[in-house]
DNA sequence: CTGAAAGCGCTAACAA
DNA sequence: TTGTTAGCGCTTTCAG
């Protein structure tokens, strides 16, 4: 085992209580007493250990962060941006993945519940029943959803959405298509209100699909659809399943944006990347995981607190190349 | 506070130590006396502290995993499948990112030392001295960087840089480059290495630069080097770099592959997505991860063991559409 | 097979 | 200002 604060007290002549001090009220223990302690604690290389202040305290200096899938990069600078502002406010972040698996989600849960101070649930695929049962033990920020009771950090893609068709309308498509996310995504059930509103609005036709896989290949498969429908103008739930909805389209020869305009969501590096470069809703990911870090450890310091603040946080429609007017009609 | 070992004692009739021994050794307890317990435990909802548990035990399970750049596409799938694997033999996984410091990197490791049983650095940024003394405390594995004494998981990218050497050499190429990655990088080493014996033994010119920052923006910068030295034929430390100087090049009027050919490193969305699809050497990370995660159990299931297990994985070229022949001299 | 007791590393009243 | 004394929740001898 490791030097323990017992180690330190007897270097520095002390009690253990007063190293203890030294480190957790500096300013209750004499001047010199206290760099003595410092002093025999850096010789040593003396840590707290915090799992063992935690026993005590109640307060582990930990969060969790649970996410759907850390290989899709909706979710890296959200992670990251939470992780470093969560650092900054002396905190470390659990970062733990579902695959997509509510069941895992409640899982991990559970396990993670002793070992943070609260969790940030991201895009959970959890139903709001199962989030608000679980957050009787512990504080918890859900990024996406809106939970009853809940602090929550709201990314308003319903907007973004409209946007999105207002654009593709404003071109010139008459015959849209949204192709929906997994089952239990608030984000794409945000998206297929505001985004049929806004098709009544603008006069135009809108079939939703789904739910279809975040993926490309999510994508792939459902280019077939888009075909059939004959849209021209398709909004496609983030943009690897744009990405794929391409690919799939220009496997069946037809051309993007020449012939369809594709939009995404997220505006992830893919995205910028992809010939055709894709126009997307660029969601504000950093900010995101930083508001939720924020939300959370006001949640964590007043406990019972005045509950339930809601961030929502603008989105922006960016566009590229992936959109055009619609070939004329025949 | 949640419901503790006294709570479920009490339920059941007990003595304390007798839930313990249900839940850490249950063949030591009379069948049912053991069901009445896990019977009340469940009523209760009891869960086991980790925390507490790890106190006396000195067994945390828990894993560190601390990487340079969460945001950079090479690590995502090597995290996610760490991840998974860990979670299957009953380790949860705390995830870190070290924003590329080598200092931030120290700091994590010490704050994670007590906490978790072991940890995992993935192209670490810290000097090969400065982990080997900290892995006096803990067990460490390394991957994408070789230290005496520790178990490393390897990834062959010297033969992949050789590789691509060849690949541009055997399209015709004469003048070869080659965009070095940060500082610290043993990957980065190796490659520069291999690429320039390679280079040596077909009998083409290989200038060397970097280091370079390992993101999109530094290969746009790096290509200004690559047009100055008049290579045709480009191999870059990863793929975001790849895709940089891709677009540097074109923002110059120099098209790729037809005038100069790209190679990248680590097979990611973004290089699949590009256009022109990038040509890259594909890196294990999936493996890695696992590998990773199993050598770590192996080092933290027998401590002092054996150590220093070296797992080396294959990496393949992969040729897409960012490499052709040269234009002919004129 | 089960209970009693000590202790993991640390904090938190309470005295002194 | 510092030492004493109890624990936090759990495991682990050692008896019984």
């Amino acid at each position: 085992m490791a030097v323990t604060i017992r180690d330190v007290a007897r270097a520095a002549g002390v009690h253990v209580s007063t190293v203890s001090r030294t480190f957790s009220a500096p300013n209750l223990v004499k001047v010199d007493t206290r760099e003595r302690v410092l002093a025999a604690a850096a010789e040593l290389g003396y840590r707290p250990n915090q799992a063992a202040r935690a026993l005590t305290t109640g307060v582990t200096h930990n969060l969790g962060l649970i996410v759907a899938d850390i290989a899709n990069p909706f979710f890296p600078p959200l992670i990251k941006s939470a992780q470093s502002y969560a650092r900054v406010r002396g905190y470390q972040v659990f970062v733990a993945d579902t695959d997509e698996d509510p069941r895992a989600e409640e899982e991990l849960i559970s396990i993670l519940a002793k070992q943070v101070d609260g969790v940030v649930l991201v895009s959970p695929r959890l139903s709001n029943a199962a989030i608000a049962g679980l957050s009787a033990d512990l504080p918890f920020v859900v990024v996406n959803r809106n939970v009853k009771g809940l602090p929550a950090v709201l990314m308003d893609i319903g907007s973004g959405a409209a946007t999105a068709v207002e654009h593709l309308a404003g071109l010139g498509h008459r015959r849209l298509m949204l192709l929906g996310g997994p089952r239990g995504s608030w984000t794409s059930e945000q998206m297929r209100r505001s985004a049929a509103a806004a098709a009544e609005r603008s006069g135009v036709s809108l079939e939703i699909t789904g739910p279809n896989a975040p993926t490309e290949r999510g994508g792939r498969l459902a280019a077939a659809a888009v075909l059939e429908a004959g849209a021209t103008g398709v909004i496609a739930y983030n943009d690897l399943m744009a990405i794929g909805t391409i690919e799939g389209l220009s496997g069946s020869g037809v051309e993007v944006p020449r012939e369809v305009s594709v939009v995404g969501v997220d505006d992830t590096v893919a995205g910028r990347v992809a010939r055709p470069k894709l126009t997307t809703i660029a969601m504000p990911t950093q900010e995101a995981g930083r508001s939720a870090v924020d939300l959370l450890l006001h949640a964590i310091d007043m406990p019972g607190g005045r509950g339930a603040a809601k961030t929502t946080l603008e989105t922006s429609l960016v566009v590229r190349e992936s959109t055009a007017p619609p070939p004329p009609l025949k």
